[in-house]
DNA sequence: TAATTTGGTTTATAAAATAAACCGCTTTAT
DNA sequence: ATAAAGCGGTTTATTTTATAAACCAAATTA
């Protein structure tokens, strides 16, 4: 049986990457509410997305406002297929 | 975005879900192999799907050795395809 | 009968997820 | 102007989980 890649196969990270999936860009505000995460988990968990150079994530300002900007990578993308390809075998879809 | 079942959300449970759906009973040894996972950890791990409910585990012999034989239950199968239809939200597949 | 193997369980360790505390900057109220 | 409250996060500590290592009893093999 093939492993599922434990950097995806995590709730909130997969939940993150499933938003920035369909979504383009999404800034941290945008990712705390829709995957119903707290500030510190999310924090966490974008940080070993961009280590894992499955996302980017940017810093910058709205206005004068900090604003955290993040993109899916190709990278990234290709794991999400990959993993969804892997999950298949798991649950026969 | 619905939770996923931290139960079911984890690499080997899930595994061994998948092939009881599929089997009908299955036993120890043949699980530790179709998972290829370690009997310690595949132990702990049938334990907590036998604690929730979602699997029976019983304790035999065939012939004079033990035989552990594993079958789903309905609350198994349930929250199986539960799951399934969560992951679906966060893969839309 | 002494190893070795089989079928596991228990215990210890490493890694992960989560929450709590904190920090700097802005805005609002006094 | 200044204190207090809120926003957007990060860091650190705590709890849970997953995994591996050590172990055990019964059966088999040498």
């Amino acid at each position: 049986m093939k492993e599922l890649d434990p950097l995806l196969h995590s709730q909130l990270r997969l939940a993150v990457m499933s938003v920035l999936m369909n979504v383009e860009e999404a800034d941290f505000v945008y990712l705390r509410e829709k995957t119903e995460s707290t500030a510190g988990n999310l924090s966490v968990q974008l940080d070993k997305l961009a280590a894992a150079g499955y996302i980017t994530v940017e810093k910058g300002f709205s206005g004068r406002k900090t604003r955290t900007v993040c993109r899916v990578t190709p990278a990234g993308r290709a794991a999400f297929v990959a993993y969804v390809d892997t999950l298949r075998e798991y649950l026969n879809l």
